[in-house]
DNA sequence: GCAGGAATCAAACGATCGTTTGAGGATACG
DNA sequence: CGTATCCTCAAACGATCGTTTGATTCCTGC
């Protein structure tokens, strides 16, 4: 499964590379020589297709982002406003399309640059994530809001805040938890996504 | 409350100074050249004082920690091992502390500081941080093995780390959540502590 | 098969990085 | 008063940073 093959186009060899080194070093420790080395392209490459080096860590994410949380927003569309829908059935909807990414390829790579941007206050970074996929988590949230009515609006947002860090927090950490040999793939990740809903559930419910 | 005055000496004045400027731009991303002169410092000071810019990131965690993680242990012995003791009681043992150290002069940069240690998957930090502070948490977690006998090791440490990386999320975003002026420093601390330890408190307890 | 845009290349740009140097100032002790 | 020690300072070191340039190669459409 490449990452980035000498078969592929230069500009996915980047990406690649980019979302593998930003990961290990940071997006400031990680350089351009490093990062074109990597994927076996010239230097002057990454300003050629992307503009610039921040234009390249936006489509970083963006390739990730459009992706997953197309998913997430699928998922909870299906059970948005339901009436039997639960706050398990909604963390699902979150948690499961992460998990799915980061099994597949280097998408493991790519939760520990999401914690990455989390943990960086950068205000540049910040309002790019807001302005293009703020509204998934205010959708997420306002079901949440429906389903916990007992809780203020302060509450909730303390408690989905203290989710969401959880989550980020856990899933940039699975490169390491290697699952048994014995257990099939399909199986441990919904094992794993037990784990993470039952604990986000019992929180958000807490009295 | 000065955190990097004329009338301090120079090796707290760069700590000071680190610690912010560590906190806003990743310790890559602070060069030392922001620093001594945010610090009002000689360029050459870091060297002179700390030997390098690596060591001084040591002295600014060093500074916090044996502080934090001295008061954690202080309370956690104080009922380690208790028949009355209770899960919410070792969690206040651990963000007490925390919390007390956020809401005092920059303390709170710090905890964004920690926070990016978390999310920087770096061997040398990382080892650092687990040769000097490693045996806090695993005092904590044999104190929560106590408590949580029901729960497999596997469980009781995928529930620890989800514990763990909520609350330096959410620690690490304090500097933004304002009290309301209304309500004094001490209450709104306390408000905040039993907000932390009610969600942790659920999400440990979880079935 | 040839013109022309797309892509790649080595090389260089000025800026900034962490670190080192050696001279000079401050301070305490004989 | 002299001297030894701690500290500060401006300046420079080589390395590396993101970006730009201009020539060269590749590939496509006529």
């Amino acid at each position: 499964m490449p990452v980035s093959s000498a078969s592929m186009p230069t500009k996915e060899r980047i990406l690649g590379a980019a979302e593998e080194l930003f990961a290990r070093h940071g997006f400031e420790g990680a350089s351009l020589r490093q990062l074109t080395a990597a994927a076996g392209v010239n230097l002057a490459a990454v300003n050629y297709h992307f503009g610039s080096k921040d234009r390249l860590i936006e489509e970083v994410f963006r390739r990730r982002l459009d992706q997953l949380n197309g998913r997430r927003m699928a998922a909870l569309q299906k059970i948005a406003g339901d009436a039997g829908t639960t706050v398990e059935d909604v963390l699902a909807a979150f948690i499961v399309p992460a998990l799915e990414l980061s099994h597949d390829g280097n998408g493991s790579l790519f939760m520990r640059v999401l914690a990455r941007a989390f943990a960086e206050h950068d205000d540049t970074l910040r309002k790019f994530l807001s302005d293009n996929y703020g509204h998934v988590m205010r959708q997420f949230t306002a079901e949440f809001a429906r389903l916990l009515p007992q809780l203020s609006k302060e509450e909730l947002y303390w408690r989905v805040d203290l989710v969401t860090g959880a989550l980020t927090h856990a899933m940039s950490g699975f490169g390491m938890i290697q699952r048994k040999s014995d257990v099939p793939e399909d199986r441990h990740r919904e094992q794993t996504a037990q784990h993470l809903i039952r604990f986000a559930a019992s929180g958000l419910k807490s009295p």
